[in-house]
DNA sequence: TATTGTGCGTTGCCATAGCAACGAAATAAT
DNA sequence: ATTATTTCGTTGCTATGGCAACGCACAATA
């Protein structure tokens, strides 16, 4: 009834229709992005990417173990977990269908994973070996440069995200963190009426903020005629008191 | 007499000389680690590379134009800018000899470059087509495999990197900031005694807190026995009340 | 229709931490 | 030896924003 795992189904007992199922699955997902199903097929055979089917609590990477491999989800969902240097979990993202994990830590080559990521409900997924992406087989593979290509725009963009991220974070004051967002929002939108993705609640954790001074604060800007909101949809009234 | 530029010198005039230095220089980068001098230069030719001089002012990089060369110093300084939307300028970083720019916006893809990087001094620096690094070339360069390993490493590293630093920017109190970053220390030291690499106002910077606060939260800190330090050195006295 | 849940705004309280200003100690420069 | 300069600690003031608690509007479910 899980309908994280129905768009998948289960794991096929068969090796051929097992590859056949998450080539026509990863042709949606980044990693693959540009290589058709039958391309993909091979590609996972020239990987020798393996697949397993998982149960709800159990980890799919622990702490501390050495990260080998690229893990990539068919169905169900996992949570990327964090333990402060003794102390308590948190949860640092979750994972859903065609979510990657491990990749940065794997290109990375560090040896001990800072991070857990334990199945939230069960599915199947599979490992792909971190040499086997970057060294070009001999033959038949030339999708292997795409491969790489992938790779590399899925690291770069998350660099960027990240840099964004921090120049949120290092933002003094919570209207500067709120301004700066809008604009770059209306930036990327082109206009200064748009509606965001997130909900006060989901903003004010993007912000790393509370959400009743965020809302205080919008409050404010809206009093002040700098801004002005309904629900989701915002619209840049005086761009340079911002 | 800029004790930057002493170390690579002025850019040479002729071509196979200028390529000789760089790929000497270029020995020491993380870009071509792994990959000897002889092999650098033939790497160099392979991907086009292009070398220039530059004088203080000048843009290496301009906002909102097109990204699709690496950019790597030689010698000399520069500093990577950002114009937050509608405002002033603030040094994101500042660059030195070997350091690479432009790398994740390249290999991202990104339109328009949300920096800009301009010299702070007049020194050399060479240009690589990202497009000439992904894609392997028929023949001799078998380094090629190699150059994108490295390239993969150093983005996933940067990863890494901001992914601690995220973490330290959500902890919402100071203390815990303090904590982590001191606990992450002795982890990685794997020892409760150690120095750091930061003076106070760097680490301020760091962990995005004001110098006077910081001072003022480790005096407390170490007023309630639970740690000790003298200048850089630390030592964590009670790893439980962190 | 009644009920429960969810998202959002509001408000008072007050701890946290930024700011500014100063002084002491250590380091470098003359 | 003397003078700058840098680095770090200290302290009082105060704005900021986190926290908790509550109420309202709207949607979903029974």
């Amino acid at each position: 009834m899980d309908n994280n795992s129905t768009s998948f189904g289960d794991l096929p007992k068969a090796e051929n229709e097992r590859l056949h199922k998450a080539a026509t699955a990863l042709a949606g997902s980044r990693l693959f992005y540009g290589i058709n199903d039958d391309e993909i097929e091979s590609l996972l055979q020239c990987l020798r990417a393996s697949f397993g089917k998982f149960q709800k609590g159990q980890f799919l990477l622990m702490e501390g173990d050495p990260v080998r491999h690229i893990g990539i989800l068919f169905s169900g969902t996992a949570e990327i977990i964090k333990e402060d240097a003794f102390g308590r979990r948190t949860i640092v993202s979750t994972l859903g269908p065609l979510d990657m994990f491990a990749e940065a830590l794997v290109c990375a080559e560090v040896e001990e994973s800072p991070v857990s990521v334990v199945a939230s409900s069960e599915g199947w997924l599979c490992f792909i070996d971190y040499k086997r992406i970057t060294t070009s087989c001999n033959s038949a593979c030339g999708f292997h440069t795409r491969l790489i290509q992938n790779m590399l725009s899925i690291l770069a963009n998350k660099n960027v995200m990240f840099n964004k991220k921090v120049d949120y974070l290092l933002m003094k004051g919570m209207r500067e963190r709120i301004s700066a967002y809008l604009l770059d929002q209306a930036k990327s939108k082109k206009t200064l009426t748009f509606s965001i993705p997130f909900n006060r609640e989901e903003l004010a954790d993007w912000l790393a903020v509370d959400r009743s001074a965020l809302s205080r604060e919008l409050g404010k800007m809206k009093g002040e005629g700098i801004i002005d909101y309904k629900k989701n949809n915002f619209s840049i009234k005086d761009k340079d008191r911002m």
